[in-house]
DNA sequence: GTCTATAGGAAGATAGAC
DNA sequence: GTCTATCTTCCTATAGAC
């Protein structure tokens, strides 16, 4: 760092509408979520936005990256740092809540995600990105199915890909449910973490 | 009937705003929606619309209520057909998909109920109608997997109502990829039959 | 029961000052 | 790079004629 971390550096001023989206987003959706509620709550008006981003669509689309990259990088460490260990004595479910992680934000996360999705049905360019990031979830998810497997010899009842797609299933769908039914963090890991103990004991055994 | 079908009556005018209002809701979603593109494919002005509804937020509840109980009445039928009749030769897949049943507007039914569980989190009445028709659908899909179960002597290898859930998650979220990803019906089948007969062979033996 | 007309406001995006 | 001011369009909802 060569100079004294400007306060009003593009980047910054970028960085901060994409984290006042995420949150206007989840809370309104995409088109409930005015551009100036989310210019308001980063502290700027809609002049500085429209000199970061072209239009709303834009702002969704760098998002939808954003959040995208930051959770498939998220996951690809905490599998090679497994991998490197060597697995714990974990449980599969243990293990999956470990790499999968239920965040800090959690409500938002979800929310946040399940508006990209639904976006995604009417959006060719979303769909395209969401496409990617979920095979690229999928098949990491798939490794670490994988490994486990060969460490502890357990014998899968399908292919580690669809076992991959219903551990993903799940914890999303089990989510969703939590915020729907206005779950806090607790009752939420522990609704995660039976289901996909009861889901891994019956894929492997 | 006394009187030859009114093609003008009240019921008549909710039933057409409500079944425009489906399609628009599903390609522009809730709020994209203005009550003035639904009132035009139905083929009447707002004043037509707002003497039939409060508002908007009520026409979606309306319909909210409309394809759930369509949804749950359908495969609480097909449950009743199959127990009166006794179980088919039918593979666990097919039979789940006999239930299920992926209707003729396949595309508008899975964007609509992906449209309506994104507002849930958003909107405790529509939580709270969620949540009721999701447990009805559980349990439904639960005695049908019990019946399965009974029938030819299979053990499951978790509790029915979990099974019943995983069922759920598996096509909901398969349908949900198969629209993202623009399959066509024949192609979204397939994918469900698969995966649904994969899950089968995990949860039972 | 459905129409036209309109009130009244909020939205996305742009232009130009600082 | 961020502001204020503004253009233009669209929206929900209502009032009153037919």
């Amino acid at each position: 760092m060569s100079e004294a971390s400007p306060p009003r550096s593009r980047e910054n001023t970028r960085a901060r509408l994409l984290t006042a989206a995420s949150e206007v987003f989840a809370e309104s959706g995409f088109d409930g979520a005015s551009v100036e509620a989310i210019c308001e709550r980063a502290g700027f008006t809609r002049g500085a936005f429209y000199s970061n981003f072209a239009s709303k669509d834009e702002l969704f689309f760098g998002l939808v990256q954003q959040v995208s990259d930051a959770k498939l990088e998220r996951v690809t460490t905490r599998v090679r740092e497994l991998e490197s260990e060597g697995l714990p004595a974990m449980t599969p479910a243990e293990l999956v809540l470990r790499v999968l992680d239920i965040e800090h934000e959690e409500r938002l996360g979800v929310v946040l995600m399940s508006e990209i999705r639904t976006n995604a049905m009417r959006d060719r360019r979303l769909a395209a990105a969401y496409l990617e990031w979920d095979a690229a979830m999928t098949e990491r998810v798939a490794q670490i199915i994988a490994d486990l497997a060969r460490t502890y010899s357990l014998r899968l009842r399908m292919p580690v890909l669809d076992a991959a797609r219903f551990v993903l299933q799940n914890w999303d769908a089990t989510c969703v449910h939590a915020v729907i039914a206005g779950l806090g963090t607790a009752d939420t890991l522990r609704l995660v973490t039976e289901r996909t103990a009861a889901l891994a004991a019956a894929i492997a055994d």
